[in-house]
DNA sequence: GATGGTTTAGACCGTCTGGTCTAATTGGAC
DNA sequence: GTCCAATTAGACCAGACGGTCTAAACCATC
C-alpha cells in the first residue's frame, strides 16, 4: 500500500492506462496467465518497454496497475451488457434474459479470452485482495442473477422445488464456464451454444 | 528437473510422504492455497519442521514433493469411488451413476476441502506442468464421464439434441463446482444437494 | 534562452525464492 | 566398538521479486 497515492484517480475516463496501450496489453497478458502475486511486474515492463520510474509515477504500485487494468476490463464487459438493458429488455421473461446474458458473456469471452480468464482468475484470489478491489466500487456495481432468480421463482417460471440460491449458483457456474463449452468461437456457434446451454438449464439433458 | 532422481519411486506404497505426516499436511495446506509456482517450499519446510537436506534427499525437488502429494490425493479420491464400482453398479443407468458419482465427489470434498481445491487448482496450472504430471500415470487412469455419456445418448437416456461432448463438459463442470453448492457439509445436506444437482442436470429448472 | 514542474530511466535495496553442497549425525550390521 | 551408508542440518548461492530514489530528460510557459 503506497502512501500519498490516490488509487481512485486511476479509474474512469482519466485511467492513465489509456495512454499506454502497450502497457495495457502487457498487463492483461501477464495477469491473465498468472495470479496477482505470481505475475511479474518486471516482465510486464520489459514487454511494454516502459521504465519502472514511469510505472510507479503513474500507478503507484503493482496493485495500482492491476486496478487500472481491471477497471478497463470491467468497463469493456459492461459494454456487452448495456445494449441488452437498452433494447427494452423484458426482465420478466427469465429465460430470455438468461439467453441474452449467456450470449453476451460468450461474445465477451470470444472477443478477448484473456479478459474472460482474468475475470475467472480473480475469483480465485484471496478474499482480502478481492475486498480491496471491491472497495473501489459501489456495492451494487456487480449485480448477480440472484434477484432475477427470486423473481422468476415467484412468477412460477422456475420450479419451486429448488432453493433460489441454488439456482443462482448454478447459473453463475454456467456463466463462468462458457469458455469450456465454446469451441471455435464462430458467431453461429455462439448462438447455437448459448441456446443449447439455456435449453439445458431450462429442461435438463434427459430425453423428452 | 533434477538429475539422477527417479520420480517414479515416489508413487504408490513406497511414497516417502507416508513417513512424514507433518510434511504431507504442510504440503497439502500450502499447495491448496497457492499455485505450484506461488507456493513456498521454505514455508512448507518450516511448518513441517523438516530440513531442506531431508526434503531434497527424499523428493528430489519441489516437483517431486508435489508429485508425491498428488499421488496420495489421487489415491484418496479413488477410494471414494471404488465402493461404487464394487457394489454391482449398473453402469447402464446413467443418472443413477451420475448421482452416486456426485455424492462421492461431495463426500470427498467435505472430508477435506483442501484436496478438492487442490484438484481444481491443478486444472488452472500450465499445460506443460499438467502434462508433466500426467506422464507419470497411464493415459486411462483418469477416465472421464465421456464414455458413459455417449453410451447414455445411444441408449436414449440423454436427449440426442445435445452433442455428447457438450453433455460431458456440462457434467464435469458441475462435478468440479460442488464446493459452490454445498453449504454446511452435513451428511443429510450432501444427500439432498446431490439429488438436487442430478435432478437439475436431468430436468432443468423450469417449472414442471 | 531561462525557469520549473512533470515524466522517465535505471541503478540500487532488502527480501525471498528453489536449489546445492558439505559436514555432522544417525543407526543398523558385524 | 567399528564401519559405512543413509539421513539430516543448515549455510550458502545465484537469480528474481516489488519497491525506492536520484538524476537526467522533457516540455510548456514566459
Amino acid at each position: 500500500m503506497r502512501k500519498n497515492f490516490d488509487y481512485h484517480a486511476l479509474l474512469g475516463e482519466k485511467n492513465p492506462l489509456l495512454q499506454f496501450p502497450k502497457l495495457k496489453e502487457a498487463a492483461i497478458d501477464e495477469f491473465s496467465r498468472k495470479s496477482f502475486a505470481e505475475a511479474s511486474l518486471n516482465e510486464i515492463l520489459k514487454t511494454a518497454g516502459m521504465s519502472k520510474g514511469s510505472l510507479y509515477h503513474h500507478f503507484g504500485d503493482k496493485f495500482g496497475l492491476y486496478l487500472a487494468m481491471l477497471d478497463l476490463i470491467v468497463e469493456k464487459k459492461l459494454s456487452y451488457f448495456y445494449p441488452l438493458l437498452q433494447d427494452g429488455l423484458d426482465t420478466s421473461d427469465f429465460f430470455d434474459l438468461l439467453q441474452k446474458t449467456m450470449k453476451a458473456t460468450m461474445d465477451f469471452m470470444v472477443a478477448d479470452p484473456r479478459m474472460h480468464h482474468l475475470s475467472n482468475r480473480l475469483l480465485e484470489e484471496s478474499v482480502e485482495f478481492r475486498n480491496r478491489l471491491l472497495s473501489f466500487y459501489t456495492p451494487d456495481y456487480f449485480q448477480t442473477f440472484a434477484a432475477y432468480v427470486r423473481q422468476a421463482v415467484e412468477s412460477g417460471q422456475i420450479d419451486s422445488r429448488y432453493p433460489p440460491e441454488f439456482v443462482a449458483q448454478v447459473v453463475e457456474i454456467m456463466l463462468s464456464s462458457v469458455h469450456k463449452l465454446v469451441r471455435t468461437g464462430e458467431p453461429e456457434e455462439l448462438l447455437e451454444t448459448a441456446a443449447q446451454v439455456v435449453d439445458f438449464i431450462k429442461y435438463g439433458i434427459s430425453r423428452r
